[in-house]
DNA sequence: ATAGGGTTAG
């Protein structure tokens, strides 16, 4: 029962209602007076007086029940049910919602039902998918109506945040046989996107297919999207495959989307494999845009070949396409990334005189540069400076500042950037606290390391794989390995993956130690969990080895890199000259090195 | 509903 059903104390006489018909519907007709009918209460919205009537005739429930079964107009019913439920502050059952969404359906109130529902979706949190499932079917015997009602659920529950609700509502629908719009499951991929959930994103995929969904350009480029987040180029490409054997058209977005992907997860040749599908791209008679041109500038200055990415800035004018804020930005970025500040000044300079307004991002890509060559004394001016002019500094300006002053040493100065940014109203997030937990890692401040850490937690901040690294890398340069491991433990329990940076760092601090045996292990444990030995994996073990005297057990770790494909870099080189050259071994792949020595 | 720029870890 209700916790207020005791306010409905009065004789309901059920024998009063007459269901059957539509029309007379006089509830409350004991005597002969005639009454006003209560759907003349409702569309007159006589509130009082229907309430006085309810005090007096029965449970608000059953009338809706009556409403529902005299099959009344939906919308008087839907009134009536908004207006009983704030008045009583009562929930009505799950079926007689579910009668009402079916009545909403059969008559095409479609917009008042996307409203019902978001308010369901937003409210109700302690109804299952599986029971509103059950009462959804049982509550109508239109079968496309049923369908419509799963499908703005889905899109209901995606509009409040709830992806995993949406998610079960689709999976449910197709236990049901109840068909879903391309729309609603479009909308429900990219929510999976956006949380990275990829393997939710392929079933879906496949489940749309399964169910003859018809799955749009919209469809594969989410999906693509989602491949592409994750570092799954190769399958990415497949898609783009498929989309040709389905006859599906490629768009400027499909191209753009894996372009992108090749830029930012790509490893070695990742801009030779994006030029290709630039190619590709060109062939498919897809005219590259802005956006294109901005994503391949924005690859080569991160894969710090700036003069590729000028010719691509040329090429771009050539085309007759013009260079936006982003554009100038990224060229920014990649002058600064180089040390040269004066010429991102001339670019600066440049976009302001073709009227193009500098952001704060471009604010942001200058500040790093003058942090990064440790200019604190100008980075705080230029800040100042820009800040004076109106440019609002974000959340990674005051991380990029607080970065520079941790890196130098200045924890007290970095704490009072902490301090103002949040007078100023920007909240610090995780990266704030990476930096600052960095540089009191530097310090060798464990103490102060695990108090800023549970600060952060305590502050509704989860820590994310960064902030784990930072705290190996602390427990480690203590002397402390062991300890190390027990992050890397608790990270996993906290369902964070450890990634390559984590085992290297860890095997690094084993390796310090002198014990070899347990960095192997650590190896062992990686390769287990899927992460594949990397360049740097080599150079720690080597580098390890090399301490040990085992200068035999070096060069085979060496010959199995190359064998592995991996390219040694110049820290290998560096490891090698240092470790064995000079010390008068000289090892297999020495050739090898050689060049890579000279590159 | 899907594509581009700025911060933190080896």
């Amino acid at each position: 029962m209700h916790p207020r059903s005791n306010l409905f104390h009065g004789k309901f006489r059920l024998g009063n209602f007459c269901p059957q018909s539509k029309h007379a519907f006089r509830p409350f007709s004991s005597d002969e007076t005639p009454l006003p009918t209560v759907a003349e209460l409702i569309s007159k919205q006589l509130w009082k007086q229907l309430k006085s009537h309810l005090l007096n005739g029965g449970p608000a429930t059953t009338l809706l029940q009556q409403l529902l079964d005299s099959k009344t107009d939906p919308d008087l019913t839907l009134r009536y049910f908004k207006w009983s439920q704030k008045e009583f502050n009562l929930s009505h059952s799950l079926e007689n919602r579910c009668k009402l969404l079916h009545s909403l359906a059969n008559a095409k109130r479609y917009s008042k039902m996307r409203s019902f529902l978001n308010d369901f979706a937003k409210y109700e949190n302690s109804v299952s998918v599986s029971s509103i499932f059950h009462a959804i079917s049982i509550c109508g015997d239109s079968f496309s109506a049923t369908s419509l009602i799963a499908d703005m659920l889905v899109k209901a529950y995606l509009y409040n945040m709830k992806t995993n609700l949406g998610f079960e509502v689709f999976k449910r629908a197709g236990d049901y046989g109840y068909k879903l719009s391309v729309l609603s499951c479009n909308h429900l991929l990219s929510a999976l996107v956006k949380e990275n959930e990829i393997e939710n994103v392929e079933y879906v995929f496949k489940e749309m297919i399964r169910r003859k969904i018809e799955v749009d350009v919209s469809t594969f480029n989410i999906v693509i999207n989602g491949l592409c987040k994750v570092g799954k180029l190769n399958k990415a490409s497949d898609v783009i495959q498929d989309m040709k054997a389905w006859g599906i058209l490629r768009n400027i977005i499909t191209y753009n989307t894996l372009i992108a992907g090749y830029c930012k997860k790509g490893r070695i040749g990742k801009m030779y494999k994006a030029d290709a599908i630039l190619k590709e791209m060109i062939a498919s008679e897809v005219r590259p845009n802005e956006i294109t041109f901005n994503i391949l500038i924005d690859g080569f200055c991160k894969d710090e070949n700036v003069p590729a990415a000028m010719k691509v800035f040329k090429e771009m004018q050539t085309q007759g396409l013009k260079p936006n804020v982003v554009t100038y930005n990224s060229l920014i970025y990649g002058l600064c990334s180089e040390g040269r500040i004066d010429e991102a000044n001339g670019f600066l300079d440049e976009m302001v005189r073709l009227d193009l307004k500098p952001n704060v991002a471009t604010y942001n890509a200058l500040l790093n540069g003058l942090c990064k060559k440790g200019k604190l004394k100008e980075a705080t001016d230029f800040f100042d400076d820009f800040v004076k002019k109106g440019i609002a500094p974000t959340v990674i300006t005051y991380n990029t500042l607080i970065d520079a002053y941790c890196k130098g040493g200045r924890m007290e100065d970095a704490f009072a950037l902490r301090e103002s940014m949040i007078n100023r109203g920007i909240l610090p997030d995780v990266s704030t606290y990476n930096c600052l937990i960095g540089g009191l890692g530097r310090e060798g401040n464990i103490r102060v390391v695990r108090k800023v850490t549970s600060e952060m937690l305590n502050k509704g901040l989860k820590a994310n794989v960064i902030t784990y690294n930072i705290l190996v890398e602390a427990m480690c340069k203590e002397g402390e390995s062991r300890k190390a491991a027990r992050v890397l433990d608790e990270m996993v329990k906290t369902g964070i993956s450890p990634n390559h940076v984590t085992y290297n760092t860890l095997m690094d601090g084993y390796c310090r130690e002198g014990n070899l045996r347990a960095a192997l292990n650590v190896r062992t444990q990686m390769e287990k969990e899927g992460n594949r030995p990397n360049v740097v994996t080599y150079n720690v073990l080597i580098k390890g080895l090399c301490m040990k005297g085992k200068l035999e057990d070096a060069n085979a770790l060496l010959n199995d890199m190359l064998e592995k494909g991996l390219i040694p870099n110049r820290t290998t080189y560096e490891i090698v000259k240092e470790e064995m050259l000079e010390k008068g071994f000289v090892p297999d792949i020495q050739g090898h090195m050689y060049s890579i020595s000279g590159s």
